[in-house]
DNA sequence: ATGAAAGCGCTAACAA
DNA sequence: TTGTTAGCGCTTTCAT
């Protein structure tokens, strides 16, 4: 690898290490003239600075983490994820700040984990899948390792966070619905322990009026088929779910075909996330997006602010679109 | 963060550095005595290691990269990537290495971040999506950093590889649309410069005997929409169509419903790569499903094994299933 | 505007 | 089995 290092570099261009690392970071005042020197000498010799050495003299590693603690079939099944990671590179490249995923299972791994970030891997991490009294806003706090949270977080804490208003599309649906005359309308919630989850199916029960119709999923194939089916044996079924994303959505839109249920006539049905394969589906399926990418570069600027020692700001990224689509009408 | 050093945990437990740091990595005899002195220590002072510091010591950043070189839009409509990066993780995790992605755009932007990773940043980087005549792999076998391809590559390199027999599935479909009475039979391709794309592609041409109803897509719902609209205009249609994607084969079965055709009764439709919808259309979409998260923890191994100095291995994953499901019975 | 030298916190010879 | 001593390759005072 790299066997040169900035003293070859130096010496190349008949300068110091000192001078060849303010060349390159600018950080005083340089001669344009030994800055050409430097720039060519690096580029003779094919050099970059290592980034281990930097991080130790820094004290900062340039890369931020996100620790991901999701079972294994809920990260496929997640189309939010993917584009939101899109979103927080394209803004970290901007600094050659590195992104450090990492998948643990099981609270023990992931306290572990966010220690080893702390000592020298990460100078910050993104939180996903907030939960109502999240050990690890706390823990994370306590740690001192800069973060920002992803999702609204219910608790006043003195982290960055980047919102979006959960409860606004649930309630535009619903409006859509009501106008089209339905009057038993169900909602298909994701795990209530998730603050998203749980303002939705909050934003559900102001409107309606009551939770009679309200079952809680954990956003799998299988628990949207399960709930839909328990709605569906109801004395007064409904004649129009909610759920809380496109997984349980289809599951569910699925099942009452089966049952000899024709979509939208005899059930509507609206989904959550808008998966890239929703509007293709037949019928398509209405739902809501989100742009993961927008939040993820929102969340990516408010930790790199984080870490050069801003205040924490809280972010409303107002990105929610519902699509109407034939599933609903 | 972690303003205690080894040097404290030494004086805390009346010994040396070294003596610390052997305790801790077991590379050399300790006693059991001081080992326990040493541990008691570090816990006490709430003491690990700085990954920074350690990384210069060794020259060795204990991470590896994946670096994504893809459209936005094609990242999300992936369901192989969060299931193979949880597959890596799970291995990754066994040796406290750390997972650093990487989302780029353009060749210059891909050939920096190669460059940046090598200069302290990771150990080996795995090689995804691959294309014919890839100009990565010279380019890492230059810069000498430990790479794993993953994907059905068609070149010798010394590099390590997963592969996976992305033919057969093709031909059991074939064969098995043949054995329902299909005699024309269409295929969808992802974009031919893929490894993949081609060798599924391959698979199919010679299977059928020519490539006379082979359109080239490119993975996106658009794409499978065009195509599919070009061969349903063809003089004599085919009555099946296989594509190399999920997102491409709904979008196909949506639009041959708008032009009244019924799935699978006057078109048989299969999809690649089995979305974790598909199974819960109507009619449920026939894929084939690759157990993306096995071929992360093999491609992990084997990177893990090269990093260490391992001889080069080709590792076959086969674990390509068709699942057959209304869409073409 | 540049040089000299002292670390950053750890590991790894080399000794004992 | 343990201690001593150099570095790893960079950044950053402090001088000049």
């Amino acid at each position: 690898m790299s066997r040169t290092t900035i003293a070859d570099v130096a010496r190349e261009a008949g300068v110091t290490k000192a001078t060849v690392s303010h060349a390159l970071s600018g950080n005083r005042p340089i001669s344009e003239e030994t800055k050409a020197k430097v720039l060519a000498a690096a580029e003779k010799l094919n050099w970059a600075p290592s980034q281990s050495a930097r991080a130790l003299a820094t004290r900062r590693a340039n890369a931020v983490a996100v620790v991901l603690a999701r079972d294994p079939e809920v990260i496929a099944n997640d189309s939010f994820f993917p584009a939101f990671i899109a979103g927080v590179e394209s803004v970290l490249a901007e600094t050659e700040t590195a992104l450090l995923l990492q998948v643990v299972s099981g609270r023990d791994a992931e306290e572990r984990a966010y220690r080893t970030l702390t000592h020298g891997r990460a100078d910050g991490a993104l939180l996903l899948d907030l939960r109502t009294d999240d050990w690890r806003v706390p823990f994370l706090d306590d740690l001192g390792l800069p973060t920002v949270l992803v999702g609204t977080y219910d608790q006043p804490t003195g982290f960055s966070c980047v919102r979006t208003d959960d409860a606004a599309p649930v309630r535009e649906i619903i409006a859509h619905l009501r106008a089209a005359g339905h009057e038993r309308i169900a909602h298909v919630s994701g795990p209530l322990a998730y603050v998203h989850s749980k303002a939705r199916a909050a934003a559900y029960v102001e409107a309606i009026g009551g939770d009679e119709l309200l079952r809680e999923g954990d956003f799998t194939a299988a628990s949207g088929r399960t709930r839909t089916a328990e709605l569906l044996a109801l004395p007064e079924r409904p004649t129009a779910i909610l759920y809380s994303n496109d997984t349980m959505a289809i599951a569910g839109l699925s099942y009452a075909r089966s049952q000899g249920l024709a979509i939208p006539q005899d059930l509507a049905i609206s989904g959550f996330d808008d998966d890239h394969l929703s509007a293709h589906l037949s019928p398509a399926l209405t739902s809501v997006s989100s742009d993961p990418a927008a939040r993820g570069r929102a969340a990516a600027r408010l930790l790199r602010a984080d870490i050069l020692g801003a205040q924490p700001r809280t972010e409303i990224v107002d990105c929610n679109v519902v699509h109407f689509r034939d599933s609903t009408s």
